[in-house]
DNA sequence: TATGAATGAGCCTTCATTCAT
DNA sequence: TATGAATGAAGGCTCATTCAT
């Protein structure tokens, strides 16, 4: 249950790696009866919060703020509607938490260590595709930020501690820039934010507007056969930008 | 009746040249007192309509569908609740004729003529910043577009004619990827959907998540000089993406 | 233009003859063009009146007072909404209008004297049949009667002249039953009163509650052979009830 | 909780004994408080039920169902408007709950056991004296009746069970028609089902059409010495039309 | 006589939320 | 920690009716 290692470049331009938690198994044996029902209760109280969470993340990114249903969420959950209330106090509650939990369960890129013993261009494309892969896995959450532009961010103005989390993925695009600079394969120039920018909305708008492309072009962004060209297309953008002469 | 011409790309992929249709002056004079009359009425009840759509564009812009409140349509509206429902029937009816209106009042663009005239490299950079301004000048029919994808489409798809108004960009630039081949300064094998959809991505991104943008890293794209920054970079990738050699 | 002439027991037990009048024709030539005209005029009005009654009939019926619709009127009318309101006044107003209009249709029986001449025996079953036709010929005034029922009859009790209509069928019940027994095939006590309100109760039963007795019975009462065969038992039941011996 | 035991025709001719299960008490006691508890709370949902229902069945009777109006039903309850949606979810549904209600709470007669020991004239007598009484003592039924047949039976359509109601009463009928055939009181080849309607249209006319009648008479059916008459003559009906000779 | 546009009142229904246990 | 019952506020929508011409 380790969670699969995700490198993902924030809408906003971080690139993190997300780690997805499972549910916490709800019962677990082997200890103290006391003790095991007090770490039952908290392992349950846990483990409805996350049943909630997972829920009305659904929800929301279906329906919109407004356009969820408390009624709803409960029904996704094994619990009731007035636990809901009981843990989050209100929907606009819920949601934030729902927004916070998709926003933090995305951790620090390890893997972007690994990164560093590629040679520059084949560490920015390999970055370019992980980003790719993460907006692609995560449709949830691309339309929970969707949604938060269109109400002009204003829930997660109050979710704390985000640009924090983009200062490594930007640090990490400066050094692979630094790097392609030093080695004459990418030109001086380039700003890492522009370029973490550029990745990003290519590999955003791929996800975010499938169903409106779909409508005007008769053609599915999303099929097999369309990622795989569209992503090596992207590091293609990308590299194209970056290289020197 | 001018209205400004603009060029825009839809964000499913289509140049185009938007009309913006003002409120039509409830008042023409010079004609026999029966026609007039009757062409006043006339004149009331579609500005009646229109009035009641623009009010409506905004708060389905600012909440989404279902986020909207008829009263506060009405309120912004010179008539009363009843009338949207005399003319349009249901929020829902509204909202697709909302859609509606905002797609099919973008036109076909007269100006790409002009852009033939322009070498290769020109046209497209002119291309990529009318585009650009087309997005930037219409913040309320990015979160229309945003709102249908978080809803799957699902009402989009009850409005017609859509694809129609896409073939004509797909054919502008295809001419100036054909005759920048030609002349030896793009590359060969460049798709015209293809770089429509990257030109698109950079420019929908800019406008779409400018919000969720500022609070990851506490800088507003959107800013006069940002803006100015961004939109020669916006052609700058895309030129170079094309550029043989 | 005769219109069938049509002996009709009134459901609060009076026997009449309906003539089902006709919608008068529109246009008639032959007189002068103002005279004409104005006659048009005239005409034109009693065409519109009697079109928006036999809508309105129809509509009152199906759906009782509260469940009419006027729009729904005006949309079988060959008329607008607001002539409506110019005939007639109010939704209630054009309500009583039908009611009057389904009651004093029905006119006073000429047929009545052809009775004289058969048998006490015959002329009561005579009677009998006519009056189930009466009833089945006509269910829109049927459930206009439930309706009023339903409601009191407080609208009919604002039309006048009703038991005047009456009168006339308790007389010819009542002459029926004293030749009957004077020539001592009718028993001596009966009230035509009671006579008349028996027979209506079957045949109005018959038809009103047509739709529950189905439900009930998975019978069609309405079926041509049931109709027949109920037609001769209420004949039979009147007959065994009013018989001598 | 015994309720009156009654004796009814339905109007689609099933003899029936109804209890009026009147609402039920709050609070009992002599339970462990845990049960005790549990218990009220499931009583007052019921007792809240019975309450709408019985409020309902008024308003609609009165009405019918468009004429009916939620804050009227609200209004004779000791609970709010929203109760009634949480219990039924809609007006349609709450008349379907009315419609079923006053159908099902018609039991089985078992005072049709009683009625074996009579001899048959007298039987039959005491049946039809219970339906004419059943009938009078429910018009609020009878009134949804007529309104179910003014709407072609729709909303009863969708109730389940009914005719099973049914074959009880038509067994009854058809036991005494057979005792009194073999004791050479009744004639042969009388239907059960075909007295079952004639008993039931003369029972089911006096109640429903008294508005109407005594508009049209100026004679209230329903005055005590009428009603005692007209019982009376009803048996009268039925017996001279079953008597043999 | 006729018509399309407009309207206020009120109706059915929904929704987030809280109470009592 | 958990639950079914209850609720006020407001939202979408309908309807008979009237206005202006």
């Amino acid at each position: 249950m380790s969670g699969r290692i995700d490198v993902f470049l924030l809408p906003q331009g971080c690139s993190v790696i997300a780690t997805s938690v499972g549910r916490i198994a709800k019962r677990e044996s082997g200890r103290s009866p006391a003790l095991a029902q007090r770490g039952e209760r908290i392992r349950d109280a846990e483990a409805t919060r996350e049943d909630i969470l997972e829920a009305a993340t659904e929800e929301f990114a279906d329906k919109g703020l407004s356009g969820a249903r408390i009624d709803k969420i409960a029904d996704r959950t094994s619990t009731s509607k007035r636990m809901i209330y009981y843990y989050f106090g209100s929907k606009d509650a819920l949601y934030r938490a729902v927004l916070e939990r998709e926003y933090t369960r995305i951790r620090r890129a390890e893997a972007a260590i690994a990164l560093d013993r590629l040679d520059p261009e084949k560490a920015l494309a390999e970055l370019v595709r992980q980003s790719f892969d993460s907006h692609l896995d995560r449709p949830n959450f691309i339309r929970l930020v969707m949604n938060e532009n269109i109400h002009h961010a204003e829930h997660l103005k109050q979710v704390k501690g985000l640009n924090r989390l983009n200062k490594a993925m930007i640090k990490s695009l400066g050094e692979i820039i630094d790097r392609g600079v030093k080695a004459r394969v990418f030109r001086r120039g380039i700003d890492a934010v522009d370029l973490h920018i550029n990745i990003t909305a290519l590999c955003f708008y791929t996800v975010s507007n499938r169903y409106t492309f779909r409508q005007g072009f008769a053609l599915d962004m999303w099929a097999p056969r369309e990622i795989r060209k569209r992503r090596e297309q992207v590091v293609d953008v990308i590299l194209r930008w970056c290289a020197s002469a």
